[in-house]
DNA sequence: TTGTAGGCGTTATCAT
DNA sequence: ATGATAACGCCTACAA
């Protein structure tokens, strides 16, 4: 046995406690106020087991009355632990969308102890792997909230189990096995929408499809083509744009659909700010909206109820869902049980003045 | 002298080097590698003088051979130093502005081996700096940036300086003494598009008054009575109006200015926000823009571009502003002699079609 | 239920 | 210019 003395004979931060400490409370000082090790006081902040109820009440007294907190580094660097959370995300398009999503998981994140942390990504990128790769080892990341389209960026999941970085991936595709993943009805929701425009007297009803690279694209256009086959409307292509998400292809999308011989009475577009195009496009031809032309979205952002007209979209509730993604994320992280999966969030359809029925 | 054994005898991460390491590198393998003493690593990790050329290299090397990767929480323990850098921000607003402030301090602390963390707030709020105090103590906040408005919410530069920690402001409304402060000439540019609208024959010109907590307001208030001075024109009390940034406080300024019995050809709105509400309320008594009104707004949002009309407004390199603020910001963490306060920051006056000559 | 010893990987101090 | 060693504050393992 080494014949080492013994360290730290007497670590007090703060001689007497007069004015607010001039050196942070340790470990050390709450054990020596509160009569014990520190092993209990150790036990005692991070809630373990085999702490008799009046030491834990003695030991939080000092806890409080130190306004001890606990060191992260040398939590990290003692217990191989970081609670660092990340989330990346797409930098590109509508921010609302993230702005929730941070939201959500840092309201989950801060009473939980954990910090969260932002990496923007621009997609496509061909290093995003080797970004995302020192990411994780930079900030020591433990798990990531992933939300669209990064679940479903095919090597994203793939690096993530490979480095052995638990994930939760918001509307992806696919659910992705063995990970934590956030689903939300947008296929009925799109549907309603469609139908709402049927029984609004549309027969013909444009559609602008999102980014293939989300899995929430396909989902709305199966709702579309689901509530059209209800109503045993034809399924015309002609009918049917690709768009990505963004004003500009929105717009295009509308030009076109617009220049057909026969033009829908309303189009449908897969998310707001595509849908914000068409209105442009309509207004620059001189169509008055709804009267001429109906239009409808998908997000229900910020700006959705402030254009003119106020948009008929559909609102997910993003800030649950990445609520929930989180806390099913620590959950994991935690060792606890993986919770099981929920049930699929459910969309609301609001409806306002850019659509109508058809005079 | 304690007599205690030398600790780490053989602490080499990975035995031989094969596979892509089991273990992490540490400082101990660098050494080892190099042949010299982790001391010397650590100068050579850490850019400090003292350290020969050769040595230098040598070192260098084995950090490549090894991929090593300094420990962060480590180096925070031993150091003392977190490298953390927070950015509190408002959540109520345009998120544009912030996805902009985000990029370019992200841009700067990556590089430069902080970590930046985000913590949103909700204004107005008692707590405020309770909130801001447990943030910077859990998150060992180093530094903080400060984008508007909160370098002007009084007690929070009061907070940081009590607490010591250094911080920048961006665009405040008085530069804070001893601090480093962002600043841009939205005077020059609120008075370069007053006279645009004069030019254009505009003679009562409506103007919207930003939130009165942003410096910004009052400077772009400034500019267009200085435009008005400048070329003679009366300046009416009856057609300025207070707003707070937000769409609907701009919206029910137009409001009050279109029910005037003489009603202005021409709104100036403190920002795009407000300017979109003028355009809708605009829109809602069948005003044509700019046809009947002319309307202007500041920021140039994502969206000013893309409702109908294209907004008039004026553009802050703010991308540019966080980076400067953010590096000035390390510098001075650093130890770094504070760079002189650099010039203003110019903004740019982007004409587009919801301005147009008095008919 | 509670405590002791040792280690986590770095930086800081002081020697050489 | 370089090195030896003591912090740094916590957690894990093991002991009592």
């Amino acid at each position: 046995m080494p014949a080492c003395p013994i360290r730290r004979p007497d670590r007090t931060g703060d001689g007497a406690q007069m004015t607010p400490q001039r050196t942070k409370a340790t470990i050390f000082d709450v054990a020596r106020r509160a009569g014990v090790s520190i092993k209990t006081v150790s036990r005692v902040v991070n809630g373990e087991p085999n702490v008799r109820e009046r030491t834990r009440d003695k030991v939080l007294r000092s806890v409080r009355e130190l306004r001890y907190l606990p060191n992260a580094a040398a939590r990290e660097l003692g217990g191989r632990r970081s609670r660092v959370i990340g989330l990346i995300y797409e930098n590109a398009q509508e921010f609302s969308y993230l702005n929730d999503v941070f939201s959500g998981a840092l309201r989950i994140c801060e009473p939980a102890g954990y910090t969260l942390l932002l990496r923007p990504l621009t997609l496509p990128d061909p290093a995003i792997i080797e970004h995302i790769r020192q990411f994780a080892l930079n900030a020591r990341v433990e798990g990531f909230v992933l939300p669209a389209p990064l679940g479903d960026v095919a090597q994203v999941p793939g690096l993530l189990r490979e480095m052995r970085i638990p994930f939760a991936a918001i509307t992806p595709r696919e659910p992705v096995p063995d990970e934590i993943n956030i689903l939300c009805n947008d296929e009925a929701a799109s549907a309603a929408l469609t139908e709402l425009l049927i029984e609004q007297g549309h027969g013909a009803i444009g559609f602008i499809k999102g980014h293939p690279d989300h899995g929430a694209s396909a989902k709305r256009f199966a709702g579309y083509r689901k509530a059209l086959r209800k109503h045993r409307l034809p399924h015309a292509e002609r009918l049917v744009r690709q768009g990505y998400f963004d004003f500009d292809s929105g717009r295009a999308a509308a030009s076109e659909l617009l220049d057909l011989r026969e033009p829908p009475s309303a189009i449908l577009a897969s998310n707001d700010d595509m849908a914000a195009g068409v209105i442009f496009e309509a207004r620059e031809r001189g169509l008055s909206v709804p009267g001429d032309l109906s239009i409808a979205g998908f997000d229900d952002t910020r700006f959705s109820s402030r254009i003119w007209p106020p948009l008929t979209t559909v609102r997910q509730p993003i800030v649950k869902m990445a609520e929930t993604a989180t806390n099913l994320l620590i959950d994991k992280l935690n060792g606890n049980s993986a919770a099981a999966l929920e049930a699929p969030f459910e969309c609301e359809v609001v409806i306002r003045e850019s659509t109508a029925a058809l005079g």
